[in-house]
RNA sequence: GCGGAUGUGGCGAAACUGGUAGACGCACGGGACUUAAAAUCCCUCGCCCCAUGGGCAUGCGGGUUCGAGUCCCGCCAUCCGCACCA
């Protein structure tokens, strides 16, 4: 009479009648209270890898739960479809980006289908078409207005192999995110948007975030870099060697320790700095020093080793609180031209970089501030002094501590005119322009005579065109032949389109707004946009830390700035999930080896022994990932949803087994056998189980409690446990509720056994829409409990007694116990402790 | 170098505000059912010892406490982020 579970034939029944009946779909007008939860959209690479279903289960048990539990649900699905891949396939296979991406979208789509996410599809949205973007010209252009956006020449990061601009963001250790090629610093007209108008902003807004993890926020606030110090002016002295520079101009630096201004002794700009430029023209040996700072790697290891290098510009600088002080000045290796203004002013007893300096070009080093006794002016050894202490060599400074003093030389400079207190950020200005073909057009067109003019926005969107090749590098666009050639929008003229495309990160700074919010003719609704936003729970991978998570901070920002959304704030809750790992396998020759090419120890083709390598996330280029299609196919959406769960804690990596899919699918057949053996008609024997009662409402409170804290791992452990008590149980009323209950526990996690179930019992409806059950505050009571018994802090005996036994009871019930009886060794206890309801330690 | 996180059986992990360490899963081993296999079910499963009992165990060394995986101090290891940021 037992039939097994047919996951292949429910999953296809059930996904069917979601998508008919658009269960999933969101009422934008519902009384119930809202809930969005939404997980980062895919980029549409061909196929969804098990880092997406991972991440799609955490969402979508979230989703169905919050279902259940009586709210709105908002739990859409798009595509970050524009990027380089797509131009990629381009060059290599001669397809069109547009063609090859809206294959894999149809093909990721189906894929996630049968897994059989609780989405809406009517919210579906893709990146790459015009009825996304023009809508996102229009934002850009809005934001241009407001003058958020500009123009400038500057040294940019260049990627070779991708050819195209990069933001600093995206240069990891000196090379492209994507290509891994080797960054160049190259000079070009770029469009940037203001990000750093909002640093202060977006730093703060941390702090509200309290369902963010630290992690994130703090690498967000080193990432944006705040520095409060001083930035002044250094007047240059009349005899320096200014046949070059001007004097009057002076050189302006900033610095943290304002404090230590009557140490420093040298001055120092960047090589890039407009005066150390100046003095290179028709000074060789200054333009071969500059020509060496440029050399540098910037990888780790060559930032260690490299050595302090200067070259003195002949110039003196003149100290602001003394005048006869002549500082020497320097065009230096260290300084960061991106930094402040490019110069510093150099206090080598307390500051490293300053200290290696001073020691090889012979400076001198006057100590002024105390390290404990130490106090004499001259400073002695490599190690700069940067902790707190007394001002001493100071002048008017002397005595004071370091926050003193640093407060009263801003004070004094302010007054004096020639420096203020300033704040310096780290973050620089989000450069978004990319010589690319596939990405969202920049709507501006360059007229000779009236500049960079805005794209009328009734001329929105400005469209990719199709017609393009992809056989010669470079930017298609740009040698389209009659695309880039229009009139000027303000004076008729011949003009020129920008031909530069979005950074891919535009498209993803906006997308939650526009799936809360859709309408046709313009990018949201203010009121309807919120109503859902802010995002209640993200959920994604940590690599997005700073990148994604924080343009789209700022894009809402500029967002609320505009008065286009009243919201400060994306994302109410972020959530970052581990990687799907695998072990690695390497041939003796070297060669990555995929798992199924490996069987007990050797390679299957060859016969050769393999290296078992470390557990690594799933890659391409080490072969070690498992397409989740063939699995789905073999062990049903359930198992698979219910593996991802199981546990690991979802922040922490999961690692990809063959036994651990076996045994959630072994789980799954063990839930069918329970509710085949409730289907209606069955016969009910006996009453009550008051054990089993008080185990399913404890069951439901802590799922409940789990799912929420996103403890995925913990709710299937208890999932495990009432199903085994259920299974160990006696038949009774209290057994076949049990059951009946169960089915709604799990129907988040597995969602096509629980419609089956829900449907083969007889129930009205969808358990998708079914509420979740009750729980009986009463049944947690517990009459009895285990109380531990202690002799000298060491377990001896457990005893279970009623829960509301009196103190001296409890007392007598330990020391009667035959085990408490041999360890006191016939001494009576000199302490007793008792915590009700948990343990009895008897001192002796 | 700076900042952060983590460290518990063979493995993934639980353990609420300090109160029975190892729930639950995987693997291994044993057994039942079967002609057999699959499937299913049951049992054992931290280490050690003079074994109906006991000792030791949460990276290492100290400390606080009646009691420490949890709190404090000092180490070690691994992972992640940033990287000449003035």
């Amino acid at each position: 009479m037992s039939t097994r579970f047919n996951a292949l034939k429910a999953d296809a029944e059930w996904q069917k009648v979601w998508d008919e009946r658009r269960t999933f779909a969101a009422d934008d007008n519902s009384a119930k209270p809202r809930s969005y939860v939404l997980e980062m959209f895919p980029y549409p690479s061909g196929k969804i890898h098990m880092g997406h279903v991972r991440n799609y289960t955490m969402g979508d048990v979230l989703a169905r739960f919050r279902r259940m539990t009586g709210h709105e649900v908002l739990h859409p699905m798009g595509w970050d479809a524009f990027g380089m891949p797509a131009e990629n396939a381009a060059m290599e296979r001669g397809v069109h980006p547009g063609g090859w991406t809206r294959e894999n979208i149809a093909t990721m789509k189906a894929q996630l289908k049968r897994l059989g996410f609780a989405l809406d599809w009517d919210r579906e949205l893709a990146t790459c078409e015009p009825d996304y973007y023009g809508h996102e010209q229009a934002l850009f252009l809005d934001m241009f207005a407001a003058g958020l956006v500009y123009r400038k020449e500057s040294a940019v990061n260049w990627d070779p192999v991708d050819m195209t601009v990069l933001a600093n963001e995206q240069v990891i250790d000196g090379r492209g995110w994507r290509s891994g090629a080797l960054v160049e610093k190259r000079k070009l007209s770029q469009w940037f948007l203001k990000i750093t108008a909002f640093a202060d902003d977006l730093l703060k807004g941390l702090d509200g975030l309290e369902h963010w993890p630290d992690k994130v926020k703090l690498m967000q606030r080193n990432w944006i870099g705040k520095s409060q110090g001083l930035t002044f002016r250094f007047a240059l002295a009349a005899e320096s060697d200014t046949r070059r520079v001007t004097p009057g101009d002076g050189i302006e630096v900033f610095s943290t320790r304002p404090d230590t201004i009557f140490g420093a002794s040298f001055v120092a700009i960047a090589a890039d700095h407009p005066i150390a430029q100046a003095i290179a023209v028709g000074d060789p040996a200054a333009e071969a020093f500059i020509a060496r700072c440029k050399q540098g790697g910037t990888t780790a290891a060559e930032l260690d080793t490299q050595e302090k290098l200067g070259f003195d510009t002949g110039l003196c600088a003149l100290h602001p609180f003394d005048p006869e002080r002549r500082l020497p000045v320097y065009i230096a290796n260290f300084v960061l031209m991106e930094y402040g203004s490019g110069a510093v002013m150099g206090v080598p007893a307390h500051d490293q970089r300053d200290l290696d300096f001073a020691r090889k070009y012979g400076l001198s080093v006057p100590r002024v501030v105390s390290d404990g006794d130490k106090a004499a002016s001259a400073f002695e050894g490599d190690e700069a002094y940067t902790g707190p202490g007394t001002l001493v060599n100071s002048h008017f400074l002397d005595g004071m501590d370091v926050e003193d003093a640093k407060r009263e030389v801003i004070t004094r400079a302010e007054a004096g005119g020639w420096g203020r207190g300033s704040t310096v950020y780290r973050l620089r200005d989000w450069g978004v322009s990319r010589q690319r073909y596939w990405g969202t057009p920049i709507p501006i067109i360059h007229c000779e005579a009236c500049g960079a003019v805005p794209v009328p926005k009734d001329q929105l969107p400005v469209v990719l065109p199709e017609d393009v090749g992809f056989d010669v590098p470079g930017n298609p666009l740009d040698r389209h032949p009659t695309w880039k050639h229009v009139a000027c929008p303000s004076c008729g003229g011949e003009a020129r389109r920008e031909t530069d495309t979005l950074d891919t990160f535009a498209d993803s700074s906006w997308y939650f707004v526009r799936f809360a919010s859709q309408p046709k003719d313009k990018p949201f609704d203010k009121a309807a946009a919120e109503k859902w936003l802010p995002v209640g729970q993200y959920i994604g991978g940590v690599e997005h830390a700073i990148l994604h998570l924080l343009y789209a901070r700022f894009w809402t920002r500029a967002l609320q700035h505009l008065g286009l959304l009243d919201v400060a704030e994306p994302f109410a809750g972020l959530f970052t999930q581990g990687m799907v790992t695998h072990a690695t396998f390497k041939s003796a020759d070297g060669r990555w080896l995929s798992p199924d090419e490996v069987q007990s120890g050797v390679e299957t083709a060859t016969g050769t022994p393999v290296t078992v390598g470390r557990v690594e996330k799933m890659s391409k280029s080490k072969k070690n990932t498992v397409d989740p299609t063939g699995i789905v196919d073999r062990y049903g959406a359930d198992a698979v949803r219910w593996f991802m769960l199981s546990d690991s804690p979802p922040e922490r990596d999961l690692e990809w087994s063959e036994s651990g899919i076996e045994g959630s699918w072994r789980f799954i057949g063990r839930l069918w056998r329970l509710f085949e053996g409730n289907a209606p008609g069955a016969e009910i024997l006996g009453g009550e189980d008051k054990a089993l009662s008080r185990k399913l409402h404890g069951t439901i409170a802590g799922i409940a409690e789990d799912i929420e804290a996103l403890s995925f791992n913990k709710a299937v452990a208890k999932l495990y446990e009432l199903t085994s008590a259920i299974e160990k149980a006696p038949p009774s009323a209290a057994r076949t509720e049990a059951v009946a209950t169960l089915m709604r526990l799990v129907a988040p996690m597995a969602p096509h056994i629980a419609e089956e179930a829900w449907a083969a019992a007889g129930n009205e409806g969808l358990i998708a829409d079914a509420a979740w059950p009750q729980v009986d505050a009463a049944l947690l009571v517990e009459d009895e409990v285990t109380i531990a018994i202690q002799v000298n802090g060491k377990l001896r005996d457990t005893l279970t007694l009623p829960r509301d036994m009196a103190r001296e009871e409890v007392e007598a019930a330990a020391l009667a116990s035959e085990n408490v009886v041999r360890f006191l060794e016939g001494r009576a206890p000199k302490k007793v402790i008792v915590v009700p309801g948990r343990l009895v330690n008897l001192v002796a």
